[in-house]
DNA sequence: CTGCTCTATGAATCGATGC
DNA sequence: CGCATCGATTCATAGAGCA
């Protein structure tokens, strides 16, 4: 893989371009394909060629099939690139986005989220004969139900003030000072898509490191981004004035300090405490009582981290569960106990423990 | 067209008693159709309660093509009953609405907007491995591009406080009272879904005496509300007990007046709240009167979210102004309202409200 | 009646690791 | 691969129950 062309927005035709690069080599795949239907009365093909005298169903069939083969060749190929967890995003309107996911479902892609990017300034429907078209939606999926995908769900509930992300994302348009323009001070590229959009993307299913492939790259939103928060791109254009300006806005771009990359990680990647580590360490003993919440089940600590009611014994989850008859149970969670007069979740010896210097496992 | 079955729910498989109905005869569809879920194992909450998932046998299929076929199958009818100018609306989730936007486009539909509802109180990813799956997605579509749909573009902007309707609905699920329930006082139907919903779709798109079909009836909310809303309806659904309370429900529906029932365009006004949000979903219904602080002076309110008083017809700001010959008025602060007994200033709504943000922006 | 706490529940494709 | 074990994880509402 020693020619890999990592951090560069490669000229050429986006299928053709996927076929050069090797199986299972990119961790995830930011698309905005062109949408080019039915626009101003007049149909477009994938490669920018008007659709003539299309007022019968059967040449709007004819067109549909044009773009559905155009979609099932680029989402096939980035399937292939894709790693086993690796996960896709695209981004469509009404025009496209049935067709994109009907056909990524076909080719054996899982679908984990649709997620609908609400414009804070969308344009009016200036006729009135219409709701104001306020929102695009982006498909989240993995490259199957199998896929063991990467989902920062605490940095996203971080980005939320501590509550679950929804599917609804209220982002602005990109506009201002961000927005590209050419030297006559119009914009470069007619669908340039926001900065934040594509943070709150990587941020929630990349890590530092991972490669991101956009197929479309346009303006150059994806890698620029991905630049400044640490990750790996490849970009594909074929128009020689985007990947100017592309590469431009890239190299301008400075990636943030790896203290500033650090995102809320997930309990789960957190080094894993044993709880009898607690009971040789005597901050709790072989003896005390533990209890549920409501303290109507209690258990004793036995000396090898173990706890013994009645005649039960096993770990503190395993006793949670029997006692309250399900399947399972989160022993740090369910038991308490009493230290100077206060009740306490035992799950808080773990936080008091990563808070200080005294480490003896992890 | 002597037997054509108006104002009933028809017990039946829902392509075969489509297909007992003349073309052209519909001039609006509702259709909730299966969303085929591919639900794989038992979800418990954080606290080991089980949730309550849609397990039905009419939910499942063996595979994508099969639902494509039964899709297909009753879309291709749907169309066949649609009025030249008919629009129908297709409700579903990312499991099956990428699908059903395909079919549609390839059997001639022309798509007029998808509309996203928003959830304002979705049921959480309890694993933390997803988004928040908060909203669902509305198609609407035309018979064709040729269609003249109508579309009551003053009446959605009279609703959302004379700033023009989005693509983006923040209602919330159908609970509570409205939810109809079986005698054990489980819920009746899975997927029951809210009145605001309907009142939206049906105040958007048909006018009074319509006729409106709604081929996978269920509960009967469809019925319910166009019944409401002096629209006639057609219902098909298969299943005995849901026709039974569907229909218990719809006979225990009143009409409105045809004075309540005038839409009406409305003109200019502004803030935070929608006045019309609070009709829809029924805290001041369609019919409901208001008057002034000393009750000398007073008003009907609209489906819509307007005033009627006399041959007047406005805003709550508005009518205030004119009925007191002022030049302005804040309408939120002089309509008045009574609630069990009690006589409360419609502003109480938005201060009641604003504990649970109920906004279409923002 | 009021105000508070507690409980129930919603169209849901909802683990990871080690033996 | 199967199986056992560890242990991570929830928000908005409505309504009941209680003081």
């Amino acid at each position: 893989m020693q020619d890999f062309p990592l951090d560069q927005i490669l000229c050429g035709e986006c299928i053709e371009t996927m076929r050069s690069l090797p199986d299972a080599s990119i961790d995830c795949i930011f698309a905005d394909p062109p949408y080019n239907l039915q626009l101003r009365g007049e149909l477009r093909r994938p490669d920018e060629t008007v659709v003539d005298g299309v007022d019968d169903a059967w040449d709007k069939f004819a067109d549909y099939a044009t773009y559905d083969n155009f979609t099932r060749e680029w989402l096939a190929e980035a399937r292939r690139l894709l790693t086993k967890d690796g996960t896709i995003w695209v981004i469509g309107s009404y025009h496209n986005v049935f067709r994109l996911g009907a056909i990524m479902q076909d080719l054996g892609f899982w679908i984990l989220n649709d997620i609908v990017w609400r414009k804070a300034n969308p344009m009016p429907n200036f006729r009135g004969r219409r709701f104001t078209n306020a929102h695009e939606t982006l498909i989240w999926a993995a490259r199957g139900p199998e896929s063991k995908y990467r989902f920062n769900y605490q940095a996203m509930k971080a980005l939320n003030d501590d509550m679950q992300m929804r599917s609804d994302w209220y982002l602005p348009l990109c506009t201002g000072n961000e927005r590209l323009r050419n030297a006559h001070g119009l914009k470069l590229h007619p669908t340039q898509k926001p900065e934040s959009l594509l943070h709150r993307v990587l941020i929630a299913s990349t890590v530092v490191d991972d490669i991101v492939l956009d197929p479309f790259s346009g303006s150059g939103t994806t890698a620029a981004m991905a630049k400044r928060l640490g990750r790996r791109f490849i970009g594909i254009e074929r128009h020689p004035d985007y990947i100017e300006a592309a590469r431009a806005r890239v190299e301008a771009e400075t990636r943030l300090s790896d203290d500033q990359l650090a995102i809320t990680p997930a309990k789960r990647e957190l080094p894993r405490i044993p709880f009898g580590s607690f009971v040789e360490q005597g901050a709790l003993p072989a003896g005390t009582e533990l209890f549920d919440r409501q303290r109507r089940l209690s258990a004793t600590v036995m000396p090898d981290g173990s706890l013994v009611s009645g005649s039960h014994r096993g770990s503190i989850h395993k006793m949670g569960a029997i006692l309250t008859n399900a399947p399972s149970c989160n022993g740090w969670t369910f038991w308490y106990f009493e230290r100077q007069g206060e009740v306490l979740q035992i799950d808080i010896l773990r936080t008091e423990q990563a808070q200080t210097p005294l480490r003896n496992v992890g």
